[in-house]
DNA sequence: GGATGTCGCACTGTTTTGGTGCTATTTCGG
DNA sequence: CCGAAATAGCACCAAAACAGTGCGACATCC
């Protein structure tokens, strides 16, 4: 439904909440006792997280997440990928997320007009709009509320 | 996923076929006959097409299908809001699309987040790019193979 | 009146998503 | 050294969405 998991609305959150904390260790039960997340799905949440280098973990009491990086050099783009695998338009190509989490079990996917179709090449080019939009909203644009002005400039049939 | 459907590509294809074929009626036989598409699923397709008012439908023998508006009038995302609904980006609010065919069950959709969501309204602005874009596609960009050139114009952290 | 179409809607099988169970391993604090 | 608190790994399950089918009705041309 070109709609994101709940998965990765969870992972956004937190993403924000550790954010907020600078560089500081945040446990899983710290985020999840102030939002209604399945803390036990959060966990998962922050460990695919942890395989896509996103975040930084740290084993032991006392110990949690933390951001790898600035919040300014996170993308949503990559937090899409960590937790849902690259993002596709048409059904062509089917790439797996960045860890190893997921099956891969479909490796069909051979879609049998590759070759004739004409809608492909258009979605294609829609597609990598779509992931240019995604990488050019950083963590910290979210984080500060307002942001996201990847202006897309109207064009053609405007009235 | 971030995907669309296979309806929604059948969909496509069977219009740019149908925009091929200038204002001529064509049966969805014909479609199925050139594309591996089954065309039962094919008539589904088109049926919501024509219940969206983006083709028009003519009964009986020699009966068939034609687009109801010149394609540079057909946009992408009025197709992908006739077969899948309004694109969502986050999980609140679900709406249905625009004919009878959806079971519109899921009415809960109650984030009980919403009061304090701190990613709700960036994502809420992203999803109103997005829709800008498929609305900057049109069906006759699609046809032409080319096209597709909502500008967006990149911005903040370049390197 | 029959062939060829669309219409409508319900129904089923498969895949994806959302969420849980359980056990191991790491680390701190006393 | 021991136990509490935390992450790691992986398998499992339930519910929803998606993909596809069945079948009977209605419309139209010949
Ligand atoms: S080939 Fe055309 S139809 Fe088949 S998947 Fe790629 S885009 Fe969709
Ligand atoms: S409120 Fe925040 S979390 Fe709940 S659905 Fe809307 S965006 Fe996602």
């Amino acid at each position: 439904m070109l709609q994101l998991t709940k998965k990765t609305e969870y992972g956004l959150i937190a993403l924000v909440h550790l954010a907020d904390r600078g560089g500081e260790l945040v446990s899983v039960r710290e985020i999840g006792d102030r939002y209604p997340i399945p803390k036990r799905l959060l966990a998962e949440v922050l460990k695919d997280l942890a395989r896509a280098e996103l975040v930084q973990s740290q084993r032991g009491a006392t110990g949690g997440y933390s951001l790898a990086r600035p919040a300014e050099a996170i993308t949503l783009g990559q937090i899409v990928e960590a937790l849902e695998g690259r993002p596709q338009v048409s059904n062509c190509e089917t790439s797996v997320p960045h860890g190893s989490a997921l099956p891969a079990t479909t490796r069909h996917s051979e879609c049998e007009m590759q070759g004739f179709c004409r809608i492909r090449a258009p979605l294609h080019r829609l597609r990598e709009h779509l992931i240019e939009m995604l990488e050019q909203t950083t963590l910290a644009s979210l984080q500060t509320g307002q942001a996201i002005d990847h202006n897309l400039r109207p064009r053609a049939q405007a009235s």
